[in-house]
Parts: C-alpha cells; sequence; structure tokens
DNA sequence: CACCAGGCAAGTA
DNA sequence: TACTTGCATGGT
C-alpha cells in the first residue's frame, strides 16, 4: 500500500478511537510557545508545575519573564529539569520576541511561514520540533510537527528507516497530506497520545496501538 | 534500582 | 562529517 493511504488509515484510525484531542493545552500563544521549550525531552506533567509556578505569580507574561532575574526565573521553572539551560533558552527566545515583534504575537502571524521558521532556528535553544510545535500550536500556520513518538511510531510501522531524519518525516507528512493546519495540529496529537500510552522506547512492538490494530485488519 | 519524558547544542576525533 | 555527552527534575 502507498505510503500516502498509510498515514491517511492512521490518522482515520486514531481519531476514530480517541476523538478530539484539542491541542496544545495553555491559553495564549505566550504560554504555548513557554511550554514548547520547557518540554523539550521532558515529562508534559513536570512542565505543568514549572508553568503554574509563573501563572500563580502573575510571571507568565513575556516583558516581565524578559526583565526577570536569571536566578530567580531558574527557580520558578525548576521542575520542568535542565531548569539552568532552559532559562538561557527562553531569555533567548523572549530576545527574539523582543526583536521581532515587541512582545507582540499577532505580528509573528504577519509573517512569511518560511522566513519564520528560519528566524526561530537560529534562536539557540529552538530546534526543529520546538520551531514548529510553536508555529502550528501558537501561531496557527501549517508547519508539521515530528517528535520522537512520531519517529517511533513509523518506524516500528515499517513506513521510515531507523535513522530518518526530522525534515525526511516532516516532508513524508507534508508531502502526502492536504496544507491544513487543524489536520496537522490533530495528526500530531494524536500520535503523542498513541505513543504516550502505547509505544515506549524499549518496547520493541506498540502493545495494543491502534495502529497495530489497522495493521491487523 | 533502571528507565523514561512532547530536544538541543557543544564537544570530540 | 559523524558520533558522543551534558543538561535535571519527577514519576513508574
Amino acid at each position: 500500500m502507498k505510503k500516502q493511504q498509510h498515514l491517511l488509515n492512521f490518522y482515520q484510525t486514531m481519531s476514530s478511537r480517541l476523538g478530539p484531542s484539542n491541542w496544545w493545552p495553555g491559553e495564549s500563544p505566550f504560554e504555548i510557545s513557554v511550554g514548547a521549550i520547557l518540554t523539550q525531552n521532558t515529562n508534559w506533567k513536570n512542565v505543568e508545575q514549572a508553568i503554574l509556578n509563573l501563572k500563580s505569580r502573575n510571571l507568565l507574561d513575556p516583558e516581565k519573564m524578559f526583565f526577570m532575574n536569571d536566578e530567580q526565573l531558574a527557580q520558578l521553572i525548576r521542575p520542568a529539569g535542565y531548569f539552568r539551560i532552559k532559562t538561557t533558552r527562553l531569555k533567548n527566545f523572549l530576545l527574539f520576541l523582543y526583536n521581532e515583534c515587541g512582545f507582540n504575537f499577532s505580528i509573528l502571524e504577519k509573517m512569511d511561514l518560511e522566513k519564520l521558521r528560519t528566524k526561530l532556528l537560529e534562536v539557540k535553544g529552538i530546534g526543529p520540533e520546538t520551531a514548529d510545535s510553536i508555529i502550528l500550536y501558537a501561531l496557527n500556520k501549517p508547519s508539521f510537527v515530528v517528535d520522537a513518538y512520531t519517529q517511533r511510531i513509523l518506524n516500528r510501522h515499517g513506513i521510515i528507516h531507523e535513522d530518518a531524519d526530522y525534515n525526511e518525516i516532516k516532508e513524508l507528512f507534508t508531502s502526502c497530506l492536504p496544507e491544513d493546519v487543524t489536520l496537522y495540529n490533530e495528526y500530531h496529537a494524536l500520535l503523542v497520545r498513541v505513543g504516550k500510552s502505547w509505544c515506549r522506547k524499549k518496547t520493541p512492538v506498540c502493545n495494543q496501538c491502534p495502529l497495530e490494530i489497522y495493521f491487523e485488519n
């Protein structure tokens, strides 16, 4: 079967079994962007606590965080792990925001997608997944997000080779799917939900994974 | 105890 | 260029 058909069937199977995801959890483009940086190689539960630490003090605000002392910010985001490096990464991103749009996300939304992505990738601490997460989930522009779960799930179903890199996997999705923000949003959300439940790192197969069930049919 | 979590950059050869 | 290591908390 063609890869495109597989990817479309994956989506149908996950969507019908799991229902809508309503992603990304977060109340504003800024909160979503902060979450995208904090969740790098980190359990989302830990990120929630870090964001709550900021929110409860009314400090989840780009200007306040920009001028916040590094040590204070580090202590607030500590539950998210890698807290020193992530403090620097957040500050780098905040400087980017100040320079590009004066902390006004609606200006970012008007930028050309590829130009924006290139500029985000120039920020130290923002790699391809974080950039795409910000573009897709905070700015609602169509840039497919690839993560470790995506790679693992596709690999175990023989859709991609073991060492396929980020751009190769991203290109597979963008070449097979219509360029649609809602579809990109929901597809990645579903893959993460499936991955969290069924597709651990050292488990050779995705036990009871909906996609396995799809393959049995 | 080992292993993992919605990565990324810097160091080494 | 290709591989390795550091970053760190909190849950199973």
